[in-house]
DNA sequence: CGTGCTCGATACATTTCTGTATCGGATACA
DNA sequence: TGTATCCGATACAGAAATGTATCGAGCACG
């Protein structure tokens, strides 16, 4: 029978990708310093001919990551806040998604991120990439906070962009303590953040109303 | 002349001392996965030879590292937080620490401290030493939220311990993101969210003090 | 079919890193 | 001053990792 399904070997890309998978889950358990090209081409069930044949060292390797894991985030945040836009859903999407099975295993790992964010410190040619995905995260949080303002009871005097950017903060620095401390959950403790915020933004909104002096902003720096 | 000063060979303790401060620099330009033994020594100015006198291997110069800043650093974020009472002087304190010569070139670096968090992922060992220094840094957070409880308006309601954890998490998350995109300022977006902090909770006092309703609380997970 | 090309496997050369064994100068102390 | 001990330097062996050169099976295309 002429079935599709043939036994043949994989194609360029094929190889590459699954490459590219091993690495990740290498770099999680080993860190990309500490991990070697063969550990990598092991995992994926390679040669290190194989590798050699895809990328001329680690560092492209590294590169070649940041590159799809680029592509393929460039519309998931994005439509994960469009889809939800009231904050309550975007959270349990967002727990949902955080906890979906192949999230934590694969290249999406907070783990890995922060691998990749130390790496682009030492090569400056992975940086744009890591700096591109922070902005995009942070301009999809102000939007959201935007388009929810009035009922957040935001002021036009409040920086959305600063806002965003303590949102973000805080959801990163959550994330980095319960790799520090795994008993903290960093998504209970992100939603506690957030509803605080919004009780505080309505709070500011109805002192403001009634009359209350706004208290005096400090100048840093 | 009898001059105290003579020239003599360092001491265990100075030798050992040195490579740790070497270690601190190299993990910081190279990663501890990628540091290599005899770079570290190389920066020391000694042979491997004084390495492995005092050390037995990477595992455990990491743990001396560990160490120490754990010894060091025991009193230094609760001093600072004693001198400075007030969450201006403090952050401005904060300011002029972090910014002190030899505070970022020494171990303190918000790089080596990612790195060692990472590693602690890895060598449970390290583990406890990073979890004091977590626990240590959001006391001392929360005493200064509490003393200041009055004057920032701040109800008994509001769970201090959640919000030393959010400040703590903001502080790292502002650090982290400064890392990736190195025009940002993590001392301003910092002082801009306290303030924005500080702001919400007088603003949340006066509201509950004009009848206003506490917003409905969410139940995360 | 068969021919050329692609791409991963194998083998090899080289470098780098680690860890140990040994040596010798400096120090402490009587 | 003599002597035992300490501790860093040197030398060596082995392992691990890198990168290249070569080989050969599979696929595309005539």
């Amino acid at each position: 029978m002429s079935s599709p399904i043939r036994v043949r070997r994989p194609s360029r890309a094929e190889t590459r990708n699954r490459l590219l998978d091993a690495a990740a889950t290498v770099f999680i358990d080993r860190g990309i310093g500490a991990a070697s090209i063969e550990e990598i081409t092991d995992r994926a069930g390679f040669s290190r001919g194989a590798f050699y044949s895809n990328f001329a060292d680690k560092d492209e390797l590294v590169l070649g990551l940041l590159d799809r894991m680029s592509r393929e985030s460039v519309t998931e945040i994005e439509q994960l806040m469009v889809e939800h836009q009231d904050p309550d859903d975007y959270v349990r999407a967002t727990q949902a998604m955080l906890r979906s099975p192949g999230r934590r295993n694969g290249h999406h790992h907070p783990v890995l991120s922060t691998e990749l964010m130390l790496y682009s410190l030492r090569n400056p040619k992975a940086q744009p990439f890591l700096k591109a995905r922070l902005d995009r995260t942070q301009k999809a949080i102000k939007e959201v906070i935007e388009r929810n303002a009035v009922s957040l009871g935001l002021r036009p005097a409040h920086n959305r962009s600063a806002i965003a950017a303590m949102i973000n903060a805080m959801d990163d620095g959550f994330g980095f303590h319960a790799i520090i401390d795994p008993e903290r959950d960093p998504i209970e403790a992100f939603s506690a953040a957030l509803d605080f915020i919004a009780e505080a933004a309505s709070a500011i909104a109805f002192a403001e109303a009634s009359g209350q002096g706004r208290l005096p902003t400090k100048q840093p720096t």
